[in-house]
This record gives structure tokens, sequence and C-alpha cells, in this order.
DNA sequence: TAATGCAATATTGTTGACAATTTGTCTTTT
DNA sequence: AAAAGACAAATTGTCAACAATATTGCATTA
């Protein structure tokens, strides 16, 4: 019997873990929009399941904050501030900075000549496009970076909770600036560090990475936008 | 009509919210020990609720990775290792350098003189009995830092997440030494940094203070006890 | 007319039963 | 005797109905 067990498990096994799935990305595509208020028997039987598979799904929506419930009330999206925005950039930067300084410690040389490999894609995209790399090529550089951290509470925290959020903002604010082949850079330089084993260095640059992208953004939302405080 | 109205909720108003505190104090103090497999059917007829608030709770002590579940299998709690010990430190020490930060832009000097009194009272506990100090006192001058930050996202994923796995590590492990005095004097700097709204010096001593409370434990691992990497 | 209180409605929280999956045991076979 | 397979028991996942709470609208009253 020839199994072709990969550790990643084939498909989603339980209706919730589906569900999950699926709330995800429409909130984070505004198919459901911030703010708004979720009817537990209208998305139940929208999605033709019982209440049952759907909360416990919401409980998980509710685990990485991608919505607010009060009890014997019930569940909204959350809502998108400048505030909140700027809370995640300053923990990314905490974390991340600390990612890659494990990341200089623990990643293989294969994990970073994909990386290469990454990067050497991203650079043809924004020639062309620069649409591709802003909505996911980044997100997926970063990625990269935690899970070579090697610290899997980490990694656990980014991927379930944080990284969600993120895509959220992402999307809802339309973030596209000058930036892009800057930021480009900065992950070469990024990765010639934790190459280098430099993980002092690796997190300074991190560090500094994501708070001049933070800083672009805050910039960009005072400027265009009046988003709600 | 008087409302006596705090923000905070008066008790537990769902059963599920309820049986979820009795269930993390009972995984921190080891009531239900590291490891072992929970039964839904047992621990609903345990409390005299269904299984459906049950599995609610459980859904959120798999949130703040108390218990690990596998579809179709169920629930263990975690098992206590010295590299996930060693993970949460260094995140603690990332995050809480961000919070000790913060605080120095934003603490207010009511909340500093309540952290006086706090760090006060410590001492008179050192001077009688470590243990009180060991077992709350620690926690809640972390917490402090982490509120003074006004960062919400980061004290909600500190006050529901982290806290209570570190609060399980510190039991589980019985974690006493001789840094306690060093310690105190350690909250006493950072206070002063935070007072001076130097952030830098704040981040600096909060990651310091840390970082060596990490490497005690390490050692005191390697040397007592041989637990399981 | 505005505010208050009550009743009706709708939503969430909870329960117990049913379905699907896994685990353990026993038999069968090589 | 060991391994494979089938059956049985137990556990988890799902469902639909019931109870409790909150919201809405209306009537009543000041």
């Amino acid at each position: 019997m020839y199994e072709s067990n990969k550790n990643e498990p084939i498909a989603s096994l339980t209706i919730a873990d589906s569900i999950c799935n699926k709330l995800q990305t429409a909130i984070v595509e505004g198919i459901i929009p911030s703010g708004s208020k979720i009817s537990e028997p209208a998305l139940a039987n929208q999605f033709g399941i019982s209440r049952g598979p759907l909360r416990e799904a919401l409980s998980r929506l509710e685990a990485c904050k991608l919505i607010e419930r009060k009890p014997n009330v019930g569940a909204r999206v959350i809502s998108l501030t400048r505030q909140h925005l700027v809370e995640i950039y300053l923990i990314r930067e905490s974390l991340e900075g600390l990612a890659a300084r494990q990341a200089a410690k623990n990643m293989s040389d294969k994990e970073l000549n994909e990386i290469d490999v990454l990067l050497d894609k991203h650079e043809q995209h924004i020639k062309q496009d620069q649409s591709y790399y802003q909505k996911e090529g980044e997100m997926d550089f970063h990625c990269r970076i935690i899970k070579g951290s090697r610290n899997n509470h980490l990694i656990e925290m980014y991927i379930n909770d944080l990284y969600h959020l993120i895509r959220l903002y992402r999307y809802q604010f339309g973030m596209v600036s000058k930036r892009v082949p800057r930021a480009f850079v900065e992950h070469g330089q990024i990765v010639d560090a934790i190459r280098q084993h430099d993980g002092e260095l690796a997190q300074f640059l991190m560090t500094r990475h994501i708070r001049s992208s933070r800083r672009t953004v805050e910039k960009m939302l005072d400027e265009h936008l009046a988003i709600s405080d």
C-alpha cells in the first residue's frame, strides 16, 4: 500500500474547519463586510449546515480576532480602525524581528534557496504587475521567515491569528504604495543577513522594514482616507 | 436608579465561559494533568452540563493553546517541554519589551503609583515568604506593564492566551529561584525607566529581565530535572 | 409629545439524540 | 505465532428542538 502521506491533511475534515476557512476568506475579502453583524441562523442555512459547527467556526474566528462576540447578543465582524492597524504593526515589528533573529540561527540552506526563488519570482512580477506582489507575495515572504524561526508557538500565533488580520487590512485598505520596490530590496537584505547567520542584523533589518511599512501606511491613512479613529 | 455599572461583567454569564475558567485553573494547577486526554462525556457530566457548552469551552482552551485537538480523535492537555517553555520566553522577551517601550509613552502617573504600591507589597512578602511573590506577584507586575502599553491587541493576546501558559509552566515546574531578590530590583528599574518616559531603556531592561529569567530556568531544567525534550 | 413599561418577536445558549469516525478486540488466515 | 481483517464499543461530529436572554414595537401614561 503506497501511502502518499504528506504531512498536510488532504482536506478540511470537519465541517467546522471548512466553514471557518470559508468565513475567513469571506471576511478578508469583504464579502462579509467589517462591522456587520453575523446572524447564526442566516449563515447556517446559507451554508446548508446546522448551527453547531457554525458556532464552532465562529469560536475560531473569535480566537483569531476576526469577529467579536458578546454573550446573548451575537457576533460582529471587527471594525477596522487606524489604531488597531498600528497596534498590529507594532506587534509585527516585535515578533517578526524575533523571527528573523532566530531564522538566522535555524534556517536551512534549502529554505534560503527557496526564498531566493521566491524573490526572483517577485522581481519578475513587480516589473510587470505590482498587484500580485502586494496581495500574496509579501505575506508569503514574511511567513517563510516566521517558519524559519523554528519557534512553533510563534509560528502558530502568526499563521493562525495575525496572518488573517494582516491580510484583512491589506485587502480592505487596498495598500499599494511606491514602497514596493524599496520593500523588495529590504527583503533581499534580510535574506542576506540570515544567510550570513547575523541574527542581530536580521532582526534590526526586519524590524526597520516593518516600521517603514507602518509609517508609510500611517501617512497614507492620514492623507488619503478619513478613516474613523 | 443607581447603576453600579463597572465595566467588569459581574460574573461569567454563559456556562461555556464559566467552565472555560474552571478548566483553565484546573489545567494550570495540574488537577487535569498535562498530556492527559480529555473525555467530553466524562467532563460534561462531571460538571453537570451538556457537551455543547463544554465543546465551546474546549475551543477556547485550544485557542489559548492549553489543549490540542485532533478531529475525530479528541483533546489532550498540552505536554510541557523544555523547548516549548523556551519558545514562550522568547516571545515574552519580544512582546513585553514592546509593551515596556509603549508603557513609557502611555502609562499614567496613577498607574505608576499603583505599581509602586504593588512593588512595596512584594518587598514585604519577599522578606517573609517567597511563595506569594513567585506565584502571583510576578505575573501581576508583568500584566500591568502590558496593560500600560495601551495596545489592546497586545493586551488581549497576553491576558487571554500567553498568560495562562506562563502560569501553567510556573506551577508545574515549581519555579522558585535565588533570582527573586534580583528580579525585584529589576522590576524597580523598569518602573523607573517608564516613569522617566525612557522607552528605549524600559524596553532594554524588560527584555534583559525576561532573558535572565529564561536563562535561570534553562539552567535549572538542565541541572535538576531531566524533563523530556 | 416624550418617556416609560409591557408584550411580542427574534436571537442566542443549551440540551439530548443521532450519525460518522476511530479505537480496541477478536477471529481468521498464512 | 504473527499479521491482517472484520466486528464491536466508545468517542467525536452534527443535528434539530427547547429554554433563556435581548431587542423591537406598541400601548400607556405623565
